[in-house]
RNA sequence: GGCGGAGUAGCUCAGCUGGUCAGAGCAGCGGAAUCAUAAUCCGCGUGUCGGGGGUUCGAGUCCCUCCUCCGCCA
């Protein structure tokens, strides 16, 4: 692995509508985890999230609020940035749309695209959906009695006909070139199963898009006509250039991008709007595309509509952030669909956190006060070691493939193996046979040496628990992966401290 | 309607190219231990592996068909 690769990761960036929700956080605690696994390996890792802040609902939201645009924007954005510092989401830049670096990134792709001959003039006319901000084919449409057209995602609002003059791409012509680099890029959308259905989408042919838009006061102006904005998939994919200093020549530094992570909900502008925009304005394309599936709340859709309520702040104030972060990667699969409950993150919490776990680190560094003064005594590898470097190895190949999830349970089975450990050693029983002075060193330099690993392993996931973990083991920073086994605990002082994971009183709901 | 997925113990799920594949964790019951956050460790499952049919010496694991749920497309 080389030592100095760059790595850079986005997010899909939030609409700036809303208040953050689990499914946002969700998606950025999984991209987080991957970056920090990602610098623990020592790559040059870059990291940014950010908001879209253009469109029709957030200026309705302003109206609504009686604020300017900006002024609205800047609330949401403030929401979030509080919501991604509790979960410690350590982000290397925040792009915002509505910033000037933005603008001029976008127009600049206007230029290139237009350069290309990929842009026309025509007329756009259809239903449109205010609440989807987009047009709809009559057959989308439903109508009962009496009534107007509706959208069925949006049965409150009316749809309107209208017809505009707008900018088209022709992605019409993009068809074959994204078949061909499906081919010779199996990796580029992952998991397999959304590549297939870009795949099916692709082979049925695409047709020509309208990239502008006519009569909407809040987006990034269209180069050179003042009358249209930009359409709003071409304004914030192009985030992902701008936030690292597109056009200027710098951004070739981050750029390409090693990996967007998105909802499984926008693979197909992720996966081919975004390259055919980047292939017809000549810049390279990202690397991979990773689309995470949905949570849903004890079966049933979180939101506030038609939905179950869980809202953020409750769920981090229940255990801590940090456990959310856990819980939510250790029961979601980062490649699909997972399903969560209060009980569940309960019972997870408790019985691998604190019970499995905390009591691990607890039980060790008690044994290494009570019977060697505190002292981490030197020791011969033990079959806990073995167990580590399996653990290690199996983590690394589950990270390296973006399954959170499984290098999570990689680590857990090796605090379960810990435990066994001491069961099977018994320091307790050594301790009172002059003869097993050496095994018992052995035995707690072995226990030392897997709460180490272990706080290596979980350090993306548990970022302060696992800091305060080395702290007690002696050791000033977490190590790097390389140095989880090597580094040399003997003659360390611990500290016991507080549990780790305090066990909750536990009150039902 | 077309094409993905999924349907395995009370719950959440592993089971790749067919032959210890009938499993793990949680919950439950019994026991051991006492270093520890009353935490830990050991033992205990008569599950039609969604239904039916077929291929095979042998099928959760392949084929056909039907049912249910979800996704993408139309």
């Amino acid at each position: 692995m080389d030592p100095n690769r760059k790595y850079y990761l986005t997010t899909a960036i939030d609409y700036a509508n809303g208040s953050p929700h689990m499914g946002h956080a969700v998606e950025k605690i999984g991209a987080d985890v991957m970056a920090r696994y990602h610098r623990r390996k020592g790559e040059a890792v870059h990291f940014v999230i950010g908001m879209d802040e253009h469109g029709q609902k957030v200026l309705q939201s302003a109206e609504k609020a009686g604020i300017s645009p900006q002024a609205w924007v800047d609330r949401v954005a403030g929401e979030f940035l509080q919501a991604w510092e509790k979960l410690g989401i350590r982000y290397d830049d925040f792009i915002r749309t509505t910033q000037e670096r933005h603008h001029r990134g976008v127009q600049e792709m206007i230029r290139r695209i237009e350069a290309k001959g990929d842009l026309f003039l025509g007329t756009y006319a259809g239903y449109y959906c205010v609440g989807c901000e987009g047009y709809k084919t009559r057959e989308e449409l439903t109508q009962s009695e009496g009534e107007t057209l509706r959208c069925p995602i949006h049965p409150t609002l009316d749809v309107q006909w209208m017809e505009e003059e707008n900018w088209f791409f022709r992605l019409s012509s993009y068809a074959e070139p994204l078949l061909r680099l499906l081919d010779e890029r199996p990796d580029f959308i992952q998991p397999e199963i959304r590549r297939n259905e870009i795949r099916k989408v692709l082979e049925g042919g695409l047709e020509d898009i309208s990239v502008s838009r006519s009569r909407l006061p809040w987006g990034v102006p269209w180069p050179g006509d003042p009358d249209h904005i930009v359409y709003v998939w071409l304004d914030a994919l192009t985030n992902y250039l701008t936030a690292v200093g597109f056009p200027e020549e710098v951004y070739l530094e981050h750029w390409p991008a090693d990996v967007h992570v998105i909802g499984k909900d926008i693979t197909r502008f992720h996966c081919i709007y975004w390259p055919a925009f980047l292939m017809s304005a000549g810049v390279e394309l990202p690397r991979s595309v990773w689309a995470h599936g949905f949570v849903t709340y004890g079966g049933r859709k979180l939101s506030k509509s038609d939905g179950v309520s869980f809202e953020l702040t409750e769920a981090m104030d229940r255990h801590g952030p940090e456990a959310l972060r856990y819980y939510l990667l250790r029961e979601v699969p980062w490649s699909g669909d997972g399903d969560i409950t209060r009980e569940r993150f309960d019972e997870r919490y408790t019985t691998e956190l604190a019970n499995d776990f905390g009591n691990l680190a607890s039980r060790t560094l008690a044994m290494v006060h009570k019977y060697r003064g505190g002292v981490i005594p030197h020791g011969e590898p033990r079959s806990l070691d073995a167990a580590c470097r399996n653990a290690l190895d199996r983590y690394q190949e589950a990270m390296d493939a973006n399954l959170l999830h499984l290098g999570i349970a990689a680590a857990l089975e090796l605090a379960s193996h810990a435990n066994g450990f001491v069961e099977e050693q018994a320091p307790w029983s050594l301790v009172k046979d002059p003869g097993s002075g050496a095994e018992l060193d052995a035995t707690l330099a072995s226990l030392a040496r897997s709460l180490l690993v272990l706080a290596t392993l979980l350090h993306p996931i548990l970022p302060g628990k696992m800091e305060e973990l080395a702290r007690r083991l002696g050791v000033d920073a977490v190590p790097a992966l390389g140095q989880a086994m090597t580094l040399p605990l003997a003659g360390r002082k611990v500290a016991r401290g507080e549990p780790l994971f305090p066990r909750p009183d536990l009150q039902p709901g």
